[in-house]
DNA sequence: TATGAATGAGCTTTCATTCAT
DNA sequence: AATGAATGAAAGCTCATTCAT
């Protein structure tokens, strides 16, 4: 029994990054059932063994997504005391996700700014929670900062930070940026801290 | 002849306001042409009287859109000799067409983060040089705040502005935003220049 | 008022002429109305004004042409005693006129051979006089030689003549004829007078 | 494996044959897809599952007809040794198919006739082949009879045997022929003798 | 349980015809 | 009388989903 489960856990796994693949090759739209049905070599009908539909297939590729990312970041930061490091951590688990796996970015930028009204009641929703997670983190963090710099507004300064990164990210997938995402870090760091050295 | 080009101008405006909202609300792919005609008030036929295409009406919504909005930033930057005053500016207009069109930021967004191969390539190049176009305006002001600030990196400063406020446009989109967007312009002017009064 | 008509007729004409070159080059199908209306330098409404529909104008060309063959072909033979002469003579004009006017041959066989039902019933009736006529003219002839060749069976010596010559056509316009139509006219005279020479 | 395969081939007769009727009766443009999906009882995708267009579906149609119409010619040649057999069963063949299957007639003559810009290229070029291997057939028997007649002119008597019972096909087709195909047949071989018997 | 052929709703696009000017 | 912009029905084709094997 358990042995069954774990071969369908397989399958299940397969069937999703074949589906990443797709989606972030050609688009939620582009993309057919067949196409990553091909990709995962299996059968259409298996598809729908395991996800009830194509919105549901791109709701979980794009949840297990963050959520594996929101993981990797919590761990990263485990152990870190000093607010200062913490949000390098922050800035540079984040650039160096974007080098490594830029297909995914690109799903969840899909995912924000293309109005599906079906998948954005469906699947913003349950990306709602994570993404709050993932600012809680940084906001958690300014908020230790704020014992050292009085004047820091943490709801601008989280625009600040998500903005420079999502922007470093997006120039980078989009092939116009001037260096590697995770060269920009220091610089950012700076920025942060108001011109002052960290 | 005038009063006829005239007629036109105003039809193919039309289409071109129905087609905006339409593609704003529902993305290019769920977006159907008859609906755009239903809004526009016009035939399905008729529509294609004025764009040989459902891709060629998108690229032109976002082409237009575009352009209207270098215009008139361009506009609001004559006259204005103080680099801050410039930079202020650069930044409340964004913010304030956000605010009163979040229709074509949506629409930018989509072309740039959803790739649809066909469209990509033929729309992404029109527009790579009216936002170039934007970016040089932004830099430009950088460079002459350079004489003030030689620490300036002009390149990461860039991003900074451009990737916070468009987090801020996405936020307000989102309908997540904690302000309204132009009450963050005092905010990123101070975060700009390094934690000092500007 | 006379003046009027015959400016009326010209007008026709033209649209007759410029209708019959599109649907000789598209075939009536691909042929739309507004270039028929471009070739003939009117606009799209005027045709309209001349020919109650598509079809009807369609079915006006190949009828005219028809009608203006057989007028042709019955002056041709006027004057001619022998039925020797008169049989040469009939085939001497198509394949001659097939020579020279290849349009209309190509029309009339669309007709013939592509059902469009509506058409069909009132194209081919129409156009069943006239054929007839044409068949008539042929075996009045044949009719004559029976007193020479008493062995004659008009009705197959007629399909002979009339699939021989319409053979020559067809190859003629398919490119795919070894001479020049009316290189073959002695030939065919002598398979029907039998293999004597006529 | 040849079990599946062999309803795979049932069903694409099926769907050929319902196309050859669709497209015999409606010609090429007027008959629609879903017209024949109906007619073969089958889903419109399926249609889509065999054939990739409707180009595609009618050209099908008629290779495959006219091969199979040439494959029974050839069979029914062999073992006619005497040149005079082997031409009137060249000619009953063709009398005797059209009686039966006027369909397929229709749809050659149909993409000689009608210039379909696309088609015809595709097409005709397939249909070249076993167009020239029919008309070989004939020549090699009127070669034969060179022996017999010195007289012949090979060119023009495939011409004269092609045209006729073209002319007798079609006007059997349309209706207007005096008596049923094949009872031209020793009609035809009479004059092909040159008013001697055969 | 896995399959993939069958399905048909729904899309974009064309074009004969109308009618206000 | 001439025009040509507006129209919308109808076509070919795709693809998410189902279901018999």
């Amino acid at each position: 029994m358990t042995r069954k489960e774990r071969e369908r856990q397989l399958r299940r796994n397969a069937i999703l990054e074949a589906a990443r693949k797709v989606f972030a090759r050609d688009g939620y739209f582009n993309a057919t059932m067949s196409q990553i049905a091909g990709v995962a070599e299996f059968g259409m009908g298996t598809i729908y063994q395991y996800f009830p539909n194509k919105q549901a297939l791109f709701s979980e590729v794009i949840i297990e997504g963050v959520e594996a990312y929101n993981a990797g970041l919590k761990e990263s930061l485990t152990g870190k005391d000093i607010w200062q490091d913490r949000l390098m951590t922050f800035i540079e688990y984040k650039l160096n996700w974007v080098e490594k796996q830029p297909d995914l970015q690109h799903l969840v930028m899909e995912i924000f700014y293309f109005p599906i009204p079906d998948i954005k009641s469906q699947i913003v929703m349950r990306l709602r929670d994570v993404y709050e997670e993932n600012i809680g983190m940084l906001k958690e963090i300014l908020k230790e900062s704020l014992e050292a710099n009085k004047n820091v507004d943490i709801d601008l300064m989280s625009l600040v930070i998500m903005g420079t990164i999502n922007s470093i990210a997006n120039d980078w997938i989009m092939g116009i940026l001037k260096k590697i995402p995770t060269e920009y870090i220091s610089g950012i760091m700076q920025v942060v801290a108001g011109g002052k050295d960290v």
